[in-house]
DNA sequence: CCACATATGGAAAGGCTATTCCAGTTGTCG
DNA sequence: CGACAACTGGAATAGCCTTTCCATATGTGG
């Protein structure tokens, strides 16, 4: 699925003009690439600080171009988030990988937790990309999956070396992941302590020795749905 | 300060047109009263769907009236906040007194976290009064305060039977809180199962048995400032 | 160096919201 | 029952937002 794109993107940094998947239906005007980078600068700044919801306009206007430069560019909302978030997400992926590769399991387990939810922190955008799903954003999506593909390993790791409690399930780590976005959302200053502190309280919580008996996981399937963030009254949408 | 009302309001429900502080510069006339009534409905049951950043107009449209009939009964919407959580508040309130009252302070301390995280999943208006500070709905603060003072007193209660760890922090709830509300915010339809599974793994982190160290809870003063909400970047308030 | 596809900013259309204003009801008190 | 203050809904103003359109400007390949 990702295979075909090879390591040329590593190999050639900045030289080809290709961006996202590939498909480069024309090497972009200079002027323009100029512009395209301006609006994604402009949109990380904006995004860090404020979420994902910031109006287009806004992104527009702190970019320094006009609306329709930006349109052109990412037709819609999940098209900017897409590549704003390219970097972001690889370093999401990459820290699950890291995980992986520490030889104590548990550590990995317990560090992945803490990196991920310090990038929430840094990052208010990113804090809502993670508790979101954007269909559209093909990229985004997929770097997603291959994150979460590793955390499942590593969670069956982390249970083989007895630290981490058998009852943990996958979807905790979402609950995690939006608890933490509340955090970050309404902390302000004191995002960074309080996010620590909670993230400490919890895995405490996942550490094995102690047996009480938690309430079932959510349904995974209505997690999905959730993040879709169809049911949550405030989007109506388009149509 | 609450006082001059003394028990009236439950004495003679319904019978007097006082509303909130008491002082009624005029008793509304029956018409006006029933507006008013109709436009707490309607907020209540907005508020509690979709959180309490709803527009004005959509609350009016809602209640069924005029937009001026409702600027006029509430000028801003702190007034009408005050008015439509008065009673849960007042919930919230007791939740804290029914947990002094029990004999076991540290059953006390989980059945208070436990109702008070219900209370938030059943209204996700009142998850975000919980996470915010509104200097001035004078009414709804003060209940605020009078429950963060039991909850002071319980803390105590709880430590001093060795169920809670010592290193517990008052400021941990407000950071619950804030973190639950991630979860009612985000989690949609599964909101109940996610935060109940939350709730579950924080109690369990604050028992006494397991002396992990603790990062410093966040400074109180600036948790404080932060529930103002001026400085997340998506208000930009009036003037 | 020129033609022209590509790219541009700003205006326009249409839909939200908050808040004020006012001409027209309608309770209510004497 | 009449007069008047209290109350009403909807219009008006002003400010955002999204998305599209277009006349103008500008890289760039031949």
């Amino acid at each position: 699925m990702m295979g075909s794109m090879g390591s040329a993107d590593h190999e050639n940094p900045g030289q080809n003009t290709e961006h996202g998947d590939g498909q480069d239906s024309a090497p972009l005007r200079v002027d323009a690439e100029r512009n395209r980078e301006r609006i994604l600068d402009a949109a990380r700044r904006v995004f860090a600080a404020d979420g994902i919801e910031v109006s287009m306009s806004a992104v527009a206007r702190a970019a320094g171009v006009g609306v329709a430069t930006l349109f052109r560019r990412f037709p819609t909302r999940e098209d900017l988030l897409d590549a704003v978030f390219a970097d972001t997400m690889r370093g999401y992926v990459e820290a699950a990988e890291a995980a992986m590769a520490d030889p104590d399991p548990w550590n990995g387990f317990t560090g992945y937790i803490r990196t991920v939810c310090s990038m929430q922190v840094a990052n208010r955008g990113f804090a809502d990309v993670l508790t979101m799903t954007f269909p559209a954003a093909a990229h985004l999506e997929e770097q997603r999956a291959l994150a979460y593909q590793n955390f499942l390993r590593l969670i069956e790791a982390a249970k083989a070396t007895g630290k981490l409690r058998p009852d943990f399930a996958d979807q905790d780590m979402v609950v995690l992941l939006m608890a933490n976005a509340g955090v970050v959302t309404a902390a302000g200053a004191t995002a960074p302590d309080s996010s620590a502190r909670l993230v400490a309280y919890l895995i405490q919580a996942f550490t094995a020795p102690q047996l009480t008996t938690l309430p079932p996981p959510p349904d995974p399937d209505a997690l999905a749905h959730a993040m879709l963030g169809l049911d949550c009254a405030g989007n109506q949408k388009s149509q």
